[in-house]
DNA sequence: GATCATTCATACCTCCAGGGTATCAATAGC
DNA sequence: GCTATTGATACCCTGGAGGTATGAATGATC
C-alpha cells in the first residue's frame, strides 16, 4: 500500500546482483542484518518474495526478477532527476555530449560546426566515456545527448542512425596474418582483445585478478597492438584517422558492420538538443551523398 | 550528492502543482513547516533554488520546472515498480488489459478471441479507466497493454495504431442541427459536452462548482443527449453499436479522425503483451482489409 | 555421522531525522 | 498603519534505520 523508497530499491539491487546478504551489505557499507530486514520487510510490505533463500544459497523469484528490472529503472529515473535538476540549475546550462574518444567516425567537427550556428545551440560540453557507458549516462541525467555505436539498450531513448561504416582488425604489421588481405574471425581465434572491449559482456565479467589495467585510450592500445600483444576491432573512420607505421588494418569477412547513431532521452524537450541532433542528421545525409558521389567518380 | 528519497520528489511535485506551501502541506496530510523544511534541505541537497518565493507567491524556477517533469517520471517508475511487483507474485498472473469502456472500436471480442489462441497467451483481465487514464495505467503498472485513443502522450510507451475512423457527433433526434446531414464545430458552438470528455484538459481545469457528477458510462451520456442537454462526440463504430431512435449522429465536417491504437510499456518483455499485441494487429489488420473489399463491393 | 564453517535470521539497543506545535516575520490589501 | 495571510524558524518528541551479539540451519569434511 505504501510508497516504496528509494533506500529499498538500492538494497534490493544490491542483493539481487550479489544474490548474497553479507557481501550485499558490504557493498552498501553496512552490516548485514539490518538489510535481510529491509529486505524482509520489502517482502512483506509487497506481499510477495523477492528471494529464494537458505543459509546456503540466495535466489531470485519470478516476481524478484520483476521488480530488478524495474527497480534499476526506478532508480535511474530517480538519479537522472537529480543530476538534470543540479544541471539546469547551474549558472551556465550547456548542452552535454556523452561519447566516447575517437568513436565519432569524424564527423564530430562537422556537427558541432552546424550545430553552433543554430540559435536554439548552448555551448557544447564533451563528456566522455568508457565503451557503452553513453546509454546509461543518457539516462542517469548525466548528458542530454550522446554519440553511441548501435545496437545499443535503447529503453527509455530515441536514436537516430548517422553512419555505418565496415569494422576492421588492427594487427601488428609484422602479424603473419597482416600478409593476407581478407581474414575471418576464426583466423584471429586464440589473439588478446584489449580488456574494456566490446566483446566483453562488462557486467558478468569480473576482471582477472593478474589482469592489466583496461587500456582505455587508442595510443595505449596502438602500441600493444604494434607489439603484437593484441588485437583490436576498429571502425574504418578510427583506422582512416589512425594510420600507424606498426600497424596493419585488415576487413574481416565475416564481422558486421557497425552504426554510429545519435541517442538521446526519448522525454527530451529541451531546443539545444534537438538543434544537435538536427545537426547531426544533416551532416551525416551529406556526408553519406559525398561518399556516393565519391563512388560515383572512383566507379566512372 | 546523495539520492534523493521518494518522499522528497513526492513533497516537491506536491509544492510544485500546488504553488502552496499550506495547501500542498494539507494535501500531503501533514503541517506545512516539515514540509517547508523538506523543499529547502532538497534545494539545498541539489545546489539549486527550486522555487521563488515571497510570503504571498511560490513559483518555480527553471530548473523546478525540469525537476517537476522527471520527478513525476520518477515517481511513476517507483509505483510501477512496486506494482509489477505485486502483480508478478500473485497466485494467477493475469495480462492486464487497460481500456475505457465502449472505446475499443468493436474490436475486442475479436482480439480476444485470437489472442486466447496463442500458446503464450495469459487469462486476460480488463482494468476498466475514463478517458485518457489508460497510459497513466500503463506506467504506474497497473495494467499491461491498453487500447488507447491517440495521439496519447507516449513517454516510454509503445504504440502501434489499430483502426482510424471519422467522429460523429450525437444529438438529440429533436434537435434542429439534426435535421441537417452535414455540420462543422463552429455549428455547435455554445452546445454542452459532458463533463470529463476529451475536450476537458483534465489536470488543470477544476471542476466548476455547480458541476453534475461526470457522466461516466454511456447510458447516463445518451439520456443527457435524448434530453438535449448536451451533445456528445462519438467514434463512428461507437455509433453504430449504440442506434437509439432519440439520438441521431452526424458527420462533422472540421473534426478530425480518431485513432484507436493499441499501447504497451515500452520495456515490456512479457511473451503474454506480445501475444496480445500481435493479435490486435492481425485483427485490425483483417478488420481494414475487410472494410476495404466492403467498400468496394458497394462502389462496385 | 559428528564437527565445523558459512550464512541468514532474531533480539535488543542507540541515535538521528522526520514530523508536530508555537511563534516570528514579511508582504499585500484596506 | 493595521490586519490577514503565508512562509520561515525554534524547539521537542517519537519511530525507525542501523549497529552488535547471537542463534539456527545447511552443506562440507574427515
Amino acid at each position: 500500500m505504501n510508497d516504496l523508497e528509494v533506500r529499498q530499491l538500492r538494497y534490493f539491487v544490491a542483493v539481487a546482483e550479489e544474490l548474497h546478504f553479507g557481501r550485499a551489505a558490504d557493498r552498501l557499507g553496512m552490516a548485514q542484518p539490518p538489510l535481510s530486514r529491509t529486505i524482509r520487510d520489502l517482502e512483506r510490505q509487497l506481499g510477495v518474495a523477492l528471494f529464494e533463500r537458505t543459509t546456503r544459497q540466495v535466489k531470485l523469484t519470478g516476481a524478484g526478477e520483476v521488480l530488478l528490472r524495474d527497480a534499476r529503472t526506478a532508480l535511474e529515473a530517480v538519479t537522472a532527476a537529480a543530476h538534470r535538476a543540479r544541471h539546469a540549475g547551474s549558472a551556465s546550462p550547456r548542452l552535454r555530449i556523452a561519447l566516447k574518444a575517437d568513436i565519432d567516425g569524424g564527423l564530430l567537427p562537422q556537427i558541432l560546426d552546424a550545430y553552433s550556428t543554430d540559435p536554439a545551440a548552448l555551448p557544447a560540453e564533451l563528456v566522455l566515456g568508457g565503451f557503452g557507458a553513453q546509454p546509461q549516462a543518457l539516462r542517469d541525467g548525466l548528458a542530454d545527448v550522446a554519440l553511441v555505436l548501435s545496437p545499443i539498450d535503447d529503453r527509455g531513448l530515441d536514436s537516430e542512425p548517422l553512419l555505418t561504416e565496415p569494422v576492421l582488425v588492427a594487427m601488428a604489421a609484422t602479424d603473419p596474418l597482416a600478409a593476407r588481405t581478407q581474414l575471418c574471425l576464426a583466423d584471429l581465434a586464440g589473439r588478446n582483445l584489449p580488456s574494456g572491449a566490446p566483446a566483453d559482456d562488462g557486467r558478468t565479467a569480473p576482471p582477472p585478478p593478474g589482469a592489466t589495467r583496461p587500456a582505455s585510450n587508442l595510443s595505449e592500445i596502438f602500441s600493444l597492438v604494434e607489439t603484437g600483444s593484441i588485437v583490436f576491432f576498429a571502425p574504418a573512420s578510427v583506422a582512416r584517422r589512425n594510420p600507424r607505421p606498426g600497424v596493419a588494418y585488415r576487413p574481416v569477412s565475416d564481422l558486421p558492420n557497425c552504426t554510429l547513431a545519435i541517442a538521446w532521452p526519448q522525454d527530451a524537450r529541451s531546443p539545444a538538443v534537438a538543434a544537435f541532433v538536427r545537426a547531426a542528421c544533416a551532416i551525416a545525409v551529406a556526408h553519406h551523398a559525398q561518399a556516393e558521389t565519391h563512388m560515383q567518380s572512383t566507379t566512372a
